[in-house]
DNA sequence: TTGTACGCGTTATCAT
DNA sequence: ATGATAACGCGTACAA
């Protein structure tokens, strides 16, 4: 492994030149410095990260941490977190599991943005109070060294909600998520309030856990209930929503016909449905670049504010005018 | 940020006893191992990574280089990988992108894995010449420091290949994948293998790039050259078969019933669809479990040989039997 | 331009 | 048998 030390030797400097010429410092002539780069490029110099980052106290890396890598809604999102670090000469590694907790106290990673429900919010707190600057997307937390990039679930849910009464539904069926998911959360205190402002419509909530199988179950609950109006279904993420979907198709229903259904994330997969499924829209790739750009800031040393990412309703034709409305 | 001069000063003894005593090394009491512990604990002591990993020339972090972060496809797959080199210490972190290259000669990782045609071959050739150890899933390369782990892509291509034509059909549609992918490549080697053997099938072969788009681009061109038989339709990866699958249906065509169709990888998305897509399986779990596996071998000095994942048949409803045999 | 202290942890060597 | 001293890994940056 050739060091700087090796240069040196061989452009007869000393390490210290060899380093101010590898920085580009004024320290040093054009011309030794020519030389020493042309001595590094032929000994095929590459610096050593753990070296540098030693003195440095910096390792010019992001990390992303990530409750699983099942990827499919988390594509985008990454994208938009990769473009923005390295365009200012950071990179960005994704990682999972609570073995690769590590890296954040040990200080490989400069900073990390968190979607991950296995760190718990004393852990995130701990750190933060340790120096660590971390944007958290999944949850609210106050601390100096923690900004929050956080989507509007309430906003979402609320127009989810609308879209179904305003299309005449007064049975809804509201398909939940898991109780310690944040999101979760708070797209369900939104539904309460939606209810709350609309006393003749009629709710009944069912279990889910964000996957698609609890999509399919709700699905065939409901479907064991149709009579009269079709109700309106509002599924807490898509993925559930994709469940129930097929299921309700699987059984000789329609959806849009005997049901109005709406889900929440449009993640690509609804692509692949027919009808279209009404759902509740935002930019991930935007919602990855905002979170990187706030980290990034904050490790500069700017003062930063909360933000919110924005989101808007799609329409489809999974929900479809019913009753005096209609 | 307190290290291990900290602690030594606190508990009264040198730093190297210190050290010692974190590494569990039976050269300090148990005693003053016990009370050293206290107070590294009382500290709230993280090891610094970057000290360790000079030192010992490890990080104990394995690199998964992916082409993008785009995901339904890797989920199984980096859990393969993540869950291996856990259970043996290690952390997996993924990149994507060019500039992240620099992770590996920068010696940030011990040792990586490559699914990602933005490396060249000579680049990673240079890399294990400087020693670095490499495991490739999409290429050939022979060299001490890189084993190669592969999908048996000829053996998934002939099955589909012979799925189709035992199923009567005598006319088939090949939507190739991009000429720069080596499974692509591979597949594509495996049909004119089949079509050898059988002169009494004709075939097209249609440009692909084993995006959703290009399979709907082929599916046009089929549909509008539909005549007499059901041809057979063979997309070298599902996702192009998607594509297609769903191009014919919007056409008011029947997916089984005017032309069968078969994919490649058989990815989560298939679920989705009815019929059920006829495609070749393996098990990506088992790929990137193998590809740890052979990695962490390689980096612990083991001789290892090169590996090749097996494929099978998934048979659907999307192939029907045609002709004289039906 | 160069010598050198420093960042932090590991480990061989030496002293008690 | 215990524990301290010091060299080392590699690059950076201040002082000379």
């Amino acid at each position: 492994m050739v060091s700087i030390k090796d240069i040196a030797k061989q452009a007869g400097v000393s390490i210290s030149t060899v380093s101010y010429a590898l920085n580009n410092s004024p320290k040093v002539t054009l011309e030794t410095k020519t030389r020493i780069l042309a001595v590094a490029k032929e000994l095929n110099y590459v610096p050593n990260a753990a070296a540098r980052q030693l003195k440095k106290q910096e390792s010019l890396i992001i990390g992303a941490f990530l409750t699983d890598f099942s990827g499919a809604f988390y594509g985008d999102l990454l994208q938009g977190m990769k473009e923005v670090v390295n365009r200012k000469g950071y990179d960005l590694i994704v990682c999972s599991g609570k073995q690769s907790h590590r890296l954040l106290p040990e200080r490989m990673i400069d900073g990390a943005i968190i979607l991950d429900s296995a760190f718990s919010d004393e852990e995130l707190l701990e750190y933060a109070d340790r120096g660590h600057r971390l944007v958290v997307l999944d949850r609210e937390l106050r601390h100096d060294n923690i900004n929050q990039v956080l989507l509007d679930n309430k906003a979402g849910a609320n127009l989810a909600m609308d879209y179904l009464i305003e299309n005449g539904h007064r049975k809804l069926y509201i398909v939940c998520g898991p109780p310690d998911s944040y999101d979760s959360r708070q797209r369900l205190t939104a539904v309460r309030q939606t209810l709350d402002r609309h006393p003749e419509v009629e709710a009944v909530f069912l279990e889910g856990d964000f996957n698609k199988a609890s999509g399919e179950a709700a699905g065939k609950k409901i479907l064991s209930e149709l009579s009269g109006e079709p109700p309106g279904v509002f599924c807490l993420n898509d993925e559930m929503a994709i469940g129930l979907f097929q299921t309700v198709q699987d059984h000789g229903k329609g959806i849009g016909v005997d049901l109005s259904l709406v889900g929440f994330d449009n993640i690509d997969l609804t692509r692949y449905l027919s009808p279209r499924l009404a759902t509740i829209e935002y930019s991930k790739h935007r919602w990855g670049a905002m979170a990187s750009q706030q980290l990034l800031q904050m490790i500069s040393g700017e003062q930063v504010e909360h933000e919110r990412i924005y989101v808007s309703l799609v329409e489809g034709e999974s929900v479809r005018p019913r009753g005096a409305e209609s």
